[in-house]
DNA sequence: CGCAACTGTAATTGATATTATTACAGTACG
DNA sequence: CGTACTGTAATAATATCAATTACAGTTGCG
């Protein structure tokens, strides 16, 4: 699993706490702990795929643009970690004359590839409203 | 996700697809494509949790202890990846004054638990058996 | 206009993790 | 005893990841 999913659920969990749900990357990268060139890199991710607006210039930033209950953990998934469940790490090879060596990357692939849909039905249910829920729990206990 | 995870696998069903189950660890190495001292490192762990038996010493290697119908790949995940889903990298830090970056890494934990229990519960129903099936079938077409 | 405060993006450096390799002690068999 | 193995650790090579730097482009405002 990639880091930059981290860091784009926390940007989008930040900027749905933010009553105008407004910040710059010089502030949501102290919030995230990282450098704001990372989260202008991620944020400008989440733009493409129209989560989030940003505007350039003096006064600046990123802002959320869909409600915080309509964006999962599965789209962001989607938009920044497609793909990372399984290792880059291969075994096997196709030009072997084993049955097991030949055909094990295709089916340890399907097995990922099945695992990968697993991870993002499990992810469709939390969205970036619930995570914000949950961190107020916390904070009240 | 570990790789090492995939040679465990691929180790395990290699053996199973052997007749009497047993293999060298450079045998083992040259079908997964990785040197023997690292097949040696893996096997190891999955003698430790009971999967294997390994004997030194001449006409030595490593031999299935168990039925490949009876091994998930569950087993194999919990034997030598376990906690491999959540990257290692850490967002927002708790002494800090923010709601949202003092309980992200909290939340955040929770989120990853979960889903590995998710993980855990697909590969459980998947084992070396079914795996070494699954390479017969496509051998077949 | 011209400066200050932003984003967008790429390049570079530095840190860390991963994999391969080497080495050698220990074990078993014949 | 010699050959063929495993067990394990140390080292080296490589790849990946994250921080940092740099700078062009954009916007708002005095």
């Amino acid at each position: 699993m990639n880091s930059e999913f981290i860091i784009a659920v926390h940007s989008l969990v930040l900027l749905a706490h933010r009553p105008e749900g407004m910040a710059s990357s010089e502030e949501i990268a102290a919030n995230v702990c990282t450098h704001p060139a990372r989260v202008r890199k991620v944020l400008g991710c989440l733009r493409k795929e129209g989560f989030v607006a940003t505007r350039e210039g003096s006064g600046g930033g990123y802002k959320l643009t869909k409600e915080p209950s309509g964006i999962t953990l599965a789209d962001v998934y989607r938009a920044m970690a497609a793909g990372s469940l399984a290792p880059s790490w291969c075994s096997g090879n196709p030009d072997m004359d084993c049955m097991v060596g030949s055909n094990m990357q295709d089916v340890m692939n399907s097995v990922f590839c099945e695992a990968e849909r697993k991870l993002e039905g499990y992810f469709s249910e939390i969205t970036i409203g619930s995570m914000l829920s949950q961190i107020k729990e916390r904070q009240n206990a």
